[in-house]
DNA sequence: GCTCTAATTATGCAAGCGTATAAATACTCC
DNA sequence: GGAGTATTTATACGCTTGCATAATTAGAGC
């Protein structure tokens, strides 16, 4: 009935905002079902509903908008950890342990973030300027992780050096860290809350403190 | 003088097993070098001075490669850690000591080592043969590292029944993880032997036990 | 030294990739 | 409501990729 031939797509204009989101939230879709292989311009851009040439006018290179995703699921992360603080008591002691257990929890211990952390930290070796942005991030959170030992330790009545709190810092980060890894790759064979209890509890044994507040809690 | 156009390429005929660790070897070095996305057939055939037709001779696909890859790199690291326990000292506290410290210095912390692994990691989400590849090859670890804990802490004199070496052993294979990643990712800002130490140092509190062996050792 | 075969090379193809660029269109402002 | 512009689509190009297949050749066995 229609004669006319290969009718042209209609589209909106969104604001830039709006669609650099959107197509990273895309892109991150694509990671997290195919892996980076499967994260093709056209792909990325069929998911945002979208023609593959919009890509390049929001970022110059495709390197560009995977980097771009990086960090917006680093950033995801950190919002997520961060917003179980908001929520937490006020003895730093809980504090740190929700941090922990956040941590160690949905929706950050999930599969997905695992296929994204790990396909942007194989090019880490490779492109120098994803390198520099995940040692941001690393250092930043580690940085924050510091400030909730020292704290926890004052509270506990212990002392807190800085060189102390390094170390803590390094060995703390690594349990969690390994604990998340081994979460998102095998979560199945663990039972529920489980790795966030042993990494509790495994903190609590470097620290040598107890991260249940004191004296009984509200 | 040669009149004859493009001469053809002359070769030796190699045993199947030799081709086949050629080819993996080069396979490793592709993608230490330029990521998983520059090991394409041409550039390994090359780095391994064969044509690329011979890839598919030995092996079906790029996948199969690829996966006979992955599994050497993990067999490779599991070795050399345990080459570290056959020139350890008697003491299960020693040896337990000696295969940490092996797993969190040269040559298995290194970046190169990351760089397969992440980019392997990140493909275990999408194809479920490299899923359960690694599914044993962490089972495997973690075993092993379960027995040398137990006997680390029968020589300690302390309990070590299944449920709480198996919760050890989780937290303890996330120290080890979690440091290997901190310093093959940013093995630069941290002291040659820190990580070892640091890691020592928090499976020692975790357990609960000294891992240096009483009463003086040769 | 000839023969036979398995190992290796050479060639080519179809598909998918990232990117460039020109044409079309939705929205803004007057 | 008409003109102008920033946004979006459409199209195409040049490359690279994995894979198939036919032609060659090194080396083993007699």
């Amino acid at each position: 009935m229609n004669a006319q031939s290969a009718t042209r797509k209609t589209f909106r204009r969104e604001g830039e905002d709006k669609r650099r989101e959107d197509l990273i939230a895309a892109t991150l879709e694509c990671v997290a079902e195919r892996g980076l292989a499967g994260a093709t311009v056209r792909e990325i851009a069929q998911r945002a509903d979208v023609t593959p040439g919009l890509i390049r006018y929001y970022f110059p290179t495709k390197d560009d908008l995977i980097g771009a995703a990086y960090r917006a699921v680093m950033n995801r992360m950190t919002v997520q950890a961060s917003d179980a603080l908001q929520n937490a008591a006020d003895d730093p002691r809980s504090r740190l342990q929700a941090f922990v257990t956040a941590n160690l929890g949905e929706p950050i211990m999930d599969p997905h973030n695992l296929s994204l952390w790990a396909g942007f930290i194989a090019l880490v070796h490779a492109d120098p300027a994803m390198a520099s942005a995940h040692h941001d991030g690393y250092l930043g959170f580690r940085d924050e992780l510091e400030i909730l030992i020292r704290e926890a330790l004052r509270a506990a009545g212990k002392p807190a050096e800085h060189n102390h709190t390094r170390r803590h810092a390094i060995a703390i980060n690594a349990i969690i860290d390994g604990l998340w890894l081994e979460g998102c790759l095998a979560g199945d064979i663990f039972d529920d809350g489980e790795l966030a209890e042993t990494g509790v509890a495994a903190i609590e044994a470097v620290l040598g403190i107890s991260l249940q507040a004191e004296g009984g809690a509200q």
